[in-house]
DNA sequence: GTCATTTTAAAATATTTGTTTTATAAAATG
DNA sequence: CATTTTATAAAACAAATATTTTAAAATGAC
């Protein structure tokens, strides 16, 4: 009972999400988060706690509604195909959405400016990322698919710098560009 | 005439620098500069103006004492051996550096964090940069060293890419492994 | 030694920004 | 309809942080 909410919890994470997407922790204030969602202060803290709480969600709803779709191939096909397809998607998607970089990506370089809990968010994001990877190409390795002399581990840190690093780096005219090159050498880089 | 000033205007800049580098502008507040450099903090709008002329000098002083040198060899020799070296040099270097990035890049996702100005400087960077190895890989294609099939624009993105973003990207424990295996991996896009 | 000049130290000011409070509005319950 | 409950709007508050000012200190010039 009482007055009903006028905002639905989702909606407003995810517009956060954008807000914080855009210009990084530090360089968001309330103001911009209320102005840009049209959730009433108040109401802000009494949901949320506080900012950092605020974006804690939103590092979680970008896992989860960002990021883990793409990563669902990796988790059905654990192998070369998978990992094929995953990088054949992320590039085609990549050069579709507007240059933001990777959220959590975005925020390795300002850790002084986020809590420790977010910072340590973004930690395990990218241990899981990685260990997706890893994990088929280990798969990969043993099918034959990449040579027994390759390390999975080096080459899953290498795919993941370039999957969630290339967007970053990239400015808007050169992208498309950077990107369309990158699945080739990537592939090259796993095959050879 | 006058009180002799304490400090020297370079050794402020490259302190400043350290600290930008470090927590990112937005995140370095006027007191960590004036603790971590002893410069006063009168002293210090009269020298820079303010913060943001101080992040200007600190850039511009990352770019001829950090990078330029870095680069030189590629000034001198704009071919496939000065690209071979080049790339040698960073990815030793890189190893013993402490993890903090590039100082540029470590901005690219924090725009709306500092000034337009700064955001230029930033811009032109990367292109300068860019252009240096593009321009290497050009003869180095004259050369027949690449094959005639390759793009040296985007595979000057892609080297520019991986040198200035590995480090950021690299936590402590995995990029000593992620920078051993960059050369490889860049060298066999190059050549491949 | 005093004066002019510049730096420095410390305090003061101003602004931004995170957070809390107070009063009002909109429902549900009995 | 009165009461209770929750949300909202707007203002108030508090803390951090950028910037300015004031007074004292340290030199060189006359």
């Amino acid at each position: 009972m009482g007055r009903p909410r006028t905002y639905t919890r989702d909606a407003v994470v995810e517009k956060a999400m954008g807000v914080f997407w855009q210009n990084g922790y530090k360089a968001t204030s309330v103001s911009d988060i209320v102005r840009e969602t049209g959730l009433n202060t108040a109401s802000m803290y009494k949901e949320f706690g506080d900012k950092n709480g605020l974006f804690l969600e939103a590092l979680e709803y970008y896992r989860g509604n960002v990021i883990g779709p793409r990563y669902q191939i990796l988790v059905d096909n654990p192998n070369m195909a998978g990992v094929e397809t995953f990088l054949r998607n992320v590039m085609t998607g990549a050069a579709k959405t507007e240059y933001k970089g990777c959220l959590m990506m975005n925020h390795l370089a300002q850790k002084h400016a986020i809590s420790s809990d977010a910072a340590i968010q973004v930690g395990a994001f990218c241990d899981e990322i990685e260990s997706l990877v890893k994990n088929a190409l280990s798969n990969a390795q043993s099918d034959g698919d990449i040579g027994p002399d390759k390390d999975p581990a080096q080459l899953a840190s290498f795919v993941v710098f370039c999957v969630h690093g290339a967007v970053l780096y990239g400015r808007h005219d050169t992208k498309k560009a950077l990107i369309s090159n990158f699945y080739d050498v990537i592939m090259r880089a796993l095959r050879n």
